[in-house]
DNA sequence: ACCTGAACACCGTTCAAGT
DNA sequence: ACCTGAACACCGTTCAAGT
């Protein structure tokens, strides 16, 4: 579209092309290892070009960390809006939509939840990581409106909701949960007794 | 009490004296780093000297997880001990002592549960990081042969307290249950919701 | 049997110097 | 304005050599 197209100098947006491969290494490897000299290898550019576009490796972590959040929001309000069904169904729906976030990326979930990003810019306290949290509130909201939900503090129901979700995908990508060692179905197990916690 | 007390040669016990000295570093500083040169440092020793004891850095660190697991379970059945009360303050009791061991050594926690040990020889495989998992199992049989607790398959409700509880210590480890961003209450009001769920 | 010292192949980060 | 190359201070790991 651009009439001086100039691109073919050497990257045209090198801070774009050093997220994208970061990414790419992170789903790839789900050993979590990452090295900002390797990614510099492989987007073609010396080890120390990093530097122009981000001022340590954590602030490149971090930042993947947030996109992290983006996609599970993104994974999230996706089964928000196939709202053709019940509110339970909605409900396990959603579950199933974390847990498989999870799942499908091992290493991304384990980056944003890690806590060596703590000392960084505490990555937390950007608004982008809770977004996720206000999907699940709004549909417990809508829950109670409806009667099926108990009429508690939305809030506090909601971290109930997200503290197992996220024990059950950190245990989950742990292998502790393989029927070997926990019964088979711990999973469906546990979702059914936060439904019931839940349920009026 | 050994008549020939010649310890003062190097060290005597190396070994220990190594696994004790990372469990400091793991201590005093939540951030977590580690250093195999470091630990070497500080015991007084060369910096190739573990490797006469441990195969590489991670076989330490798996180590080091493992008496986590035991410290952990220890906890627990400390409270299990104290049984001159009802079964529901019992369980109250035990999810306190599950979220302060959390709190009170955070990299100690993260390590257990990190995922950097996986690769290695899979930690988790180990029976010796089941035992807390046990105990919960055996207070939820006394609830329901109690007639407090549903009656449902055992380990499908202990998958459920361990999810919740390992997610409300991650959670919180993270700094994502403070009032500011969740309300007041986040934890206590988790635990309701699964207490809900449980009860009969 | 246990430990040391030097060595190798890597990191993260900085900084003068190039275009 | 953006990138490179050499440099610095670190790692983990190995291995001959010391006691």
């Amino acid at each position: 579209m651009k009439d001086t197209a100039e691109r073919p100098y050497h990257h045209g947006d090198l801070r774009h092309a050093i997220i994208e491969t970061t990414m790419e290494m992170l789903t790839e490897d789900g050993n979590w290892q990452f090295t900002l000299r390797e990614v510099a290898r492989r987007a073609g550019v010396s080890h120390a070009a990093p530097y122009r576009h981000f001022p340590d490796k954590t602030a490149l972590l971090a930042e993947i960390a947030l996109i992290g959040f983006d996609r599970l929001q993104n994974a999230l309000r996706a089964v928000q809006a196939k709202s053709d069904r019940d509110l339970t169904s909605e409900f396990f729906a959603m579950a199933e939509a974390y847990l498989r976030f999870g799942r499908a990326n091992p290493a991304l979930y384990r980056l944003m939840f890690g806590g060596e990003l703590a000392p960084a810019g505490d990555l937390h306290l950007n608004p982008r990581a809770l977004g996720a949290f206000e999907i699940v509130i709004d549909l417990l909201e809508r829950g109670q409106a409806a009667g099926v939900i108990r009429k508690r503090p939305v809030r506090g129901q909601a971290a109930a909701c997200w503290a197992q979700l996220h024990g059950l995908t950190m245990l989950s990508l742990d292998g502790l949960l393989l029927s070997e060692k926990v019964g088979d179905g711990a999973v469906e197990a546990a979702m059914e007794t936060l439904c019931d916690g839940l349920a009026s």
